[in-house]
DNA sequence: GATATTACCGGACAATTGTCCGCATGTCAA
DNA sequence: TTGACATGCGGACAATTGTCCGGTAATATC
């Protein structure tokens, strides 16, 4: 063979993995592309790729850790400003936020959200920092609006479970395309019905 | 060949398909079985089967008429017999009823919720007769205690929605395997969470 | 009754995901 | 330098889903 494939160090390879399929999927779309094509134009094979990436959706989380970040931080910065404001108020901030994020980035999440196969001591999207970031946070909100007498008697932490996940990505594209709902009413339907019925009157 | 196939009656193919696939599916579980294995012990080609069922989604969607069916009669009935009761016990009486029915008929509904890919005028789980029959429970449910002004402002149709869509099979297993949570339990909580705070107080 | 048209069957095929194993490369010890 | 061992690369392979097309049976037409 012309050239006999050297070993590459790793973090070469890595490298090389996250920016051929960065540019695979803005070029031709998330869904689109395979991992066979994704290996075949890092020019390495496909079990070098399966070995750093279990499956589509652990590469796809890797190449959003980016913007899960700074989405992270600017939520975090944002709740930071606005710690005077009342937590119902913050709440609805943080959900309107989420929904332009998730609006935005919707080919990737919903690629990120295909595994099933809910095994214990798996890597799930519940282990994942995006839901472990969400649920901090959510989490915070409630305890804080439990202390201070606001809201209404629950479980916390299943309330917080509830409310990551019952948005999933069919559901937001069903109201979306089908239902024709505008980001803005989606996310005011969904704190109307889940976040501000969770506080006490007044 | 030893007997060339003749034209089958399009019934009765229809009826060996069904027959086999639930036999296969009692004995390997629905997850294992693949459409191909389908196929041949029904003695017919893939391309038969496919014409009948877009995919195994489809397939199991139809096993499942019968028990989507009782389940929806008892659903009616129960409603029926309780009708005197109030609104918010008569959906916290079908929340628990459908907890139940998820439980009991898990595999398969993880199996038929599956199909991604939310286009327009397509046959999705939102235009299936198991969403519709929830669709017109909650919607009636909630427009009844909206008429009794039992029920806070409200987008009576977003929140139906988001009631049905909001319990992935996914979030069932995490919630059951995972956290160990009683069926009772979860039950519980979603109609402390979801459904109750939707009603006004006293 | 012969021929054209239609319906629909069934298996071959393509595409994709994920696994496995032979083999090249690098490391260490003697 | 040489041989033993470890690392990990990469393509061949298996499994599955879904599509397509050649061909045959049923039906209509004359």
């Amino acid at each position: 063979m012309p050239a006999t494939r050297k070993k590459k160090d790793a973090l070469e390879v890595s490298k090389t993995i996250l920016h051929t399929a960065k540019q695979l999927f803005a070029e031709h779309g998330v869904e689109s592309v395979s991992m066979h094509q994704v290996a075949k134009a890092a020019n390495i094979g496909q079990g070098t790729l399966y070995r750093r990436y279990a499956n589509k959706s652990d590469l796809c989380m890797d190449l959003m850790k980016d913007n899960f970040s700074t989405f992270a931080a600017n939520i975090d910065k944002l709740l930071h400003d606005q710690k005077d404001s009342p937590v119902q108020e913050r709440f609805n901030l943080t959900v309107f936020h989420l929904m332009r994020f998730f609006d935005d980035k919707f080919d990737w999440i919903s690629v990120i959200q295909i595994p099933r196969h809910c095994e214990p001591d798996q890597a799930t999207f519940f282990n994942s920092p995006p839901y472990m970031f969400l649920y901090d946070t959510y989490h915070s909100l409630l305890l804080e609006a439990q202390e201070k007498h606001e809201l209404i008697e629950l479980d916390i932490e299943f309330t917080t479970h509830l409310l990551i996940t019952s948005f999933s990505p069919e559901s937001f594209m069903y109201l979306k395309k089908i239902k024709g709902y505008p980001i803005e009413k989606i996310a005011a339907c969904f704190c109307q019905t889940s976040i501000n019925p969770l506080f006490l009157p007044k």
